[in-house]
DNA sequence: GCATGATCATGC
DNA sequence: GCATGATCATGC
């Protein structure tokens, strides 16, 4: 029995508000809220609305149509945001490579999504927390554009026989992320011998985010950079950005600068510019589109041999934290880089050693590097914990933290403003900030191997 | 020439 | 004041 008493969206609603403010200590009737993740919902499921909890392909409100999930937001000092991405049903290789978006397992169980928002706080019993927003949930046309777009490109891979090449950041707001026991467990894939990890369909963490911040905070929505959304419908939207800057590609920046008439001397020069190239007011990084997808911008300068001068940063970690972290795909690093997308703008040394404008393109990390990263996270966790050996040199502090030359993708080096800018090590000792890193040998590569794709 | 350590400029 | 993205400087 699902929910049968439950036979309108606003019975279910109803109900939900009647939950608002009370302690899930109280609502729990079972000693589900003491079982691990997604507790809270199922708690909800079975002690408040009186059903039995099911995995089943049909939303759990069958009649109304409607899929309860629970979700935890954060509220720190920049703002609220949400706690996770928001896990749906798995998805069955086997039987989902030949369904339409409209007949898909996903469509059919969360077309319709009833919102439970509480907020979480660390150190705080589950039992304390209390559902403090209830809100029915339907994607507006412009996002169900861009999951259409997503559902096609994960079903793209599994009819490709790539399923065991997914990843989180192939897509921009619905993705395949991991599920399972552990991160290793495997499911067949029905167009290749092997095997893939089980994954399930998501909405990005930055989505729920804006979700959120919209519905539930009422801030005002960001400027997008589609402005009408119905050009979805034919254009995807990597697509869309690509053929905006198309005509501007081979001019140097000074070229563009003339074009575009922006007369500025900011360090983020280039971001201005591509901006105005997508007929964007603001930064690019605040558009609906880039915040709800997790994509990042970046300039790269290419050398006319192909090689990139510079390696990529992450924002400075908190060694003490990171030294605590245990699990790889729970770790921030792995909250970053794996769900991320990043717009490379190519900028290309020419003979005469001007940088042009060569493309912009899209790329998120594949999943065999992501692993590759993971393994440099490991040793960076260790380092930490058995204390990090430092060593004064002719040019600074060294260190033993990963190095670039110990993989082909990733390492750790300093990121602060100054010598002064410093962080706690676990034993108390002061470092200099640090971040990981990609390697710039590893992006020239990447940008090797798929460029061509945007011209 | 590159890897490593260091630092700058801007915006929030 | 600090995070962020971008870039510099030099010993090896």
């Amino acid at each position: 029995m699902n929910g049968t008493s439950y036979r309108t969206k606003e019975a279910v609603l109803k109900r939900a508000q009647e939950a608002i403010g009370i302690p899930l200590g109280e609502i729990d009737k079972t000693g589900r809220l003491r079982t691990g993740k997604g507790a809270v919902g199922t708690t909800i499921e079975e002690s408040w609305y009186g059903y039995a909890p099911n995995s089943e392909s049909e939303p759990d409100f069958p009649e109304a149509g409607v899929e309860l999930k629970a979700a935890a937001y954060l509220q720190g000092r920049t703002g609220v945001r949400a706690k996770e991405r928001l896990v749906c049903n798995i998805i069955n290789y086997m039987e989902e490579h030949d369904k339409t978006f409209e007949t898909s397992s996903f469509w059919h169980k969360c077309h319709d999504l009833l919102l439970l928002f509480y907020r979480h706080l660390d150190g705080v019993p589950k039992t304390a927390f209390t559902i403090e927003k209830a809100l029915l949930f339907q994607f507006p046309p412009e996002d169900l554009a861009v999951i259409r777009q997503d559902w096609e490109t994960i079903i793209g891979k599994v009819r490709t026989g790539q399923a065991h090449l997914l990843s989180e950041g192939d897509t921009f707001y619905l993705a395949a992320c991991t599920k399972g026991a552990s991160a290793k467990t495997l499911r067949e894939q029905p167009f290749s011998p092997l095997k893939a990890k089980q994954r399930a369909y998501s909405l990005k963490a930055s989505y729920m985010t804006r979700l959120l911040q919209t519905y539930i905070f009422g801030e005002a929505q960001s400027e997008r950079v589609v402005k009408d959304w119905r050009d979805l419908r034919q254009k995807r939207f990597d697509r869309y950005v690509v053929e905006k800057i198309a005509p501007y590609t081979g001019m140097t920046q000074a070229q563009l600068q003339e074009a575009l008439q922006v007369h500025s001397t900011a360090k983020n020069l280039n971001e201005l510019l591509l901006a105005k190239m997508l007929g964007v007011r603001g930064r690019i990084a605040a558009t609906e589109e880039f915040r709800r997808a997790q994509i990042f911008p970046r300039t790269v300068r290419v050398r006319r041999d192909g090689s990139i001068r510079e390696s990529m940063p992450f924002p400075a970690f908190d060694p003490v934290r990171l030294s605590q972290e245990s699990i790889w795909e729970q770790s921030v690093l792995y909250e970053q880089l794996a769900p991320a997308r990043f717009l490379f703008v190519v900028f290309q040394e020419t003979d005469s050693g001007d940088y042009v404008l060569d493309r912009v393109q899209f790329w998120n990390i594949p999943e065999a590097d992501l692993a590759e990263v993971g393994r440099v996270w490991e040793r960076t966790v260790q380092t930490l914990k058995r204390g990090v050996r430092l060593t004064p040199t002719p040019r600074g502090v060294g260190n033993d933290l990963p190095k670039q030359a110990e993989s082909p993708v990733a390492h750790v080096r300093p990121h602060g403003r100054d010598g002064r800018d410093t962080c706690s090590l676990p034993d108390g000792r002061q470092i200099i900030k640090q971040s990981f890193w990609l390697n710039n040998t590893y992006i020239a590569q990447q940008l090797r191997q798929t460029g061509g794709l945007a011209r």
